[in-house]
This record gives C-alpha cells, sequence and structure tokens, in this order.
DNA sequence: TATTCAATACCCCAAACGGGGTAAACTAAG
DNA sequence: CTTAGTTTACCCCGTTTGGGGTATTGAATA
C-alpha cells in the first residue's frame, strides 16, 4: 500500500534531500511540500475544497517562517483530525516535545535520522504507534512527570502572528460574547470586530467560533 | 457595604441555620436561597432578565440533587464570571476540592466552620482572595502535585444529566460540525440535532456553542 | 396500565454568523 | 517618501443558529 504523504519544510536543501531519499522507497508518495505552515494549511483546504488526494501522514518542521509547525499542527488537527502528523526537526527541548504532543502530532524525530528509520517511522504512524525515540520518549516522561511545566500554557504563547487587538476580541468570543456584545464592550463598530474575526480566521486557518474557542482554549488565550 | 449573597443548599434545616446565622451580621443579605443547582441558574437567568439584583457571592453546596455544585459552579461562570462562588460542603477529598477550585469557585469551607469565619470568608472573597482552610490547602497542594490525578480528567465526569445521544451530538459540535454536518454522520434530521441541542442547553443553561465547547473541554467531553 | 423519558421530526421567526468585497486613517519601518 | 500593517467601518449575500412551539414512537418504570 502507497502512503501520500507531505513535507512542511522551509530549508530548500533538507526539503530536496527528503525528496531524494523517499524517492527510492516506493511505499511512500509525496504529495507536496509547503515552505511555511500558512502555505501548508492553504494547500490543505485547496486540495479538501477541489476533491483532491489529502495526505495521511504529514512530517512537519517545527522552525518555520510564520507560523510554527506546531501551531501549523493545532490547525490541521482541528479540520482533519484523521491526518497523522510527524514531527522531524532539530529541537529536542522538553517544552517543544510537549507542545507537539498537545497539538496533535504523533510522532517525533529528529532531522538526523537515517531515511529507513523516517520510512519505518511513516508505517508505524498509520498503524496507530506513536514513533520515537528512545531519548526523546524518556523526555516525554519527565515532561509529564513535571506538572509545573503543564500547568498555565495548555501550549506555547498566543502565536498565529495575531495583532493585539485580534487577541483582545477573541478572548472576548472565547467567554460567550456575540459580535455585537463584543462591539459594545470594546466601543467598536459590529462590522469592525467582523473584520477582525474575519482576519483572525484566515490566520488560523478556522471557519467557524466553534473551532476557534478549542484552539483558544488549547493554546491558553482563555 | 452590604454584601449580597446566594444560597445553594437542598437541606432545609442547614438552610434555616445559615439564614439565621447571616441575620445576625448586617454586612450580608441573602438574596436568595436555592434547593438545587438547577433552580439556582433558572433563578440567576430570570434575575438578569429582569434587572433585578444579582448577587456578588454564591455560597455552594455540593451535594445536591440534579447537577453537583460544581457544575452549577462552572456553568454560573460561564455566564458570570464576576461572581463569585464558595463551596460549603462535608467533603474534604482532593478530587472534589480540585475540581471544584478548576469549575471556577475561589474559596472552600466545610459546613462546620463558625458563622464568624463564613461571613469573614466572604469578605476575604470579594477582597481578591481564596478563603479556605490550612487543611484543604495542603490538599489542594498535593492536587497540583499530582498529574496523573489532572490529566485525562479536568473535571469530574460527563455530568449535567446528559443522555448518550446528546453526548454524542456535542463530541460532534465541540468538534466543529454544524447542525447538518451532524445530522448527516447520525443518519437523522437536522430538525433532531437541533431539538437535542436545545435540551443540552436548557439542562446546562447556555445559549451558544461557544459557550458549549468551552464547558464541554473544561469537562472532558472532548 | 399509566406515565415518564429518550429520540425522532416538523412548524415559525429573528438574530447571529461566515465570506466576499472596498476603503479611510494612522503608525511603523524601509 | 512609500510601503506594510493595524484598526476602523461599511456594502453585499446566503447560511447557521437559537428559541418558541407541537407531536409521534418506543422503552422503561412506577
Amino acid at each position: 500500500m502507497v502512503t501520500k504523504i507531505a513535507l512542511v519544510e522551509d530549508n530548500p536543501s533538507l526539503q530536496r534531500r527528503f525528496l531524494l531519499n523517499f524517492s527510492f522507497f516506493e511505499e511512500i508518495e509525496v504529495l507536496f511540500c509547503s515552505p511555511s505552515g500558512e502555505q501548508f494549511l492553504s494547500e490543505i483546504e485547496e486540495r479538501n475544497d477541489n476533491g483532491h488526494d489529502l495526505p495521511s501522514v504529514v512530517l512537519m518542521d517545527i522552525e518555520l517562517p510564520g507560523i510554527t509547525g506546531i501551531d501549523a499542527t493545532l490547525a490541521l488537527k482541528e479540520s482533519h483530525p484523521d491526518i497523522e502528523v510527524m514531527m522531524i526537526t532539530v529541537f529536542e527541548d522538553e517544552e517543544r516535545i510537549m507542545d507537539s504532543l498537545r497539538s496533535g502530532a504523533s510522532g517525533y524525530l529528529l532531522k538526523d535520522e537515517p531515511p529507513e528509520v523516517i520510512v519505518s517511522s511513516v508505517a508505524e504512524l498509520i498503524a496507530g504507534g506513536a514513533p520515537m525515540t528512545a531519548k526523546i520518549a524518556r523526555k516525554i516522561i519527565a515532561g509529564i512527570q513535571s506538572p509545573e511545566k503543564n500547568r498555565d500554557k495548555p501550549s506555547s504563547k498566543p502565536g498565529f502572528d495575531l495583532s493585539e487587538r485580534e487577541l483582545e476580541i477573541i478572548k472576548l468570543l472565547v467567554n460567550g460574547k456575540s459580535y455585537t456584545q463584543t462591539a459594545e464592550i470594546l466601543i467598536i463598530s459590529p462590522h469592525t470586530v467582523k473584520t477582525h474575526i474575519k482576519n483572525v480566521y484566515k490566520k488560523m486557518h478556522v471557519h467557524s467560533k466553534a473551532s476557534l474557542v478549542k484552539i483558544a482554549i488549547k493554546k491558553g488565550i482563555i
């Protein structure tokens, strides 16, 4: 069975290296490769709308121009919870590992893993596993056992490149306020609130308040 | 300054004891006393709609007929985050204490506290404090330091006396589905989905999907 | 048996929401 | 000085949601 995957990687040479490596494995088909989280999410939306193939697995870099791979994962999982995400990155700090898993990634590998390991990890992921090295597994256990690092920050920072005003409006909406009520509280026109929300939806790649609330809570914008 | 409070207590003799005790303190005015969480929430909604006085502080029992005081607190905080809640109960298990605090209660006293302590705790609560006995404070620290008891159950059980079908529909809505999509997935009419949601809203005392999503996540109906 | 409850489905209607525009005023950065 | 970004505000449109009903069926229970 051929597994369709997508890459999110901004470094062109690494991108080429991945594509070359995967070309030797016929069980893997790379559908597309995006250089940023935003472009990746747009590509997914477009394919979804046009009825084109979607990947079963996404190999996601963390450090990217624009939104992080962690936020991109959060947004992807909101609209496509069935697509599996494996982080492939140079970072191995507890913080980013835990944030990735909380965002919905199921695997976590380092960039220097040999191609065979990455390919077999993709298979493991589809089989329902959670591929990662022993070293990373140990850090995850540590992360779970240190509650101070879990509390008060469900994920990382605000993220998604939102402006102050946008965050302010999100907080009110998440707390159950309508556009009209939010407008009254901030003493601006309801049209303005709507404009802000439209921009927020574009930035976060969501299409409803329910999804906004879910992601906002996960990211701790409570 | 007179502080307006409300009581939620089903035991009639305890109810009378509280009312009698508070009558000796002119800084406390008991607006009303409800024998169940549902009746309390309805009373709050009615007063809010009619422009009548709302309490600044609610003394909440946990064990109640119908929904628990913890769920009543969760629902109250969703619509009125400024109303302070102090649990007054016979329970002192870590589980219920933590659940109460997660639901939004700021104080936690035992029913055998002398009236002066309760009255001064109300003042402390309004001043921004978190009144509780040393014994309970110690249990809270323990609760925070035991992550196994935090994970996978943000609060207690489903709660709110929801039926299986209602829970099923809530899960879909919280995951971003519209009424129509939910109806298609469950192979029922969108009218039926709406009927269920109307019933859920009544049970949970919310009036929007955003609030539903928030409470559902807090209670782990994810 | 009678009654209650869960689940189903429809009616009506007004308000809220989501997405597509355009555009002005102001600030900050190049 | 020009460009980019933020905040403000309006237009259009169709869809979704929330709240008020009523009503039938089947299962469980008093």
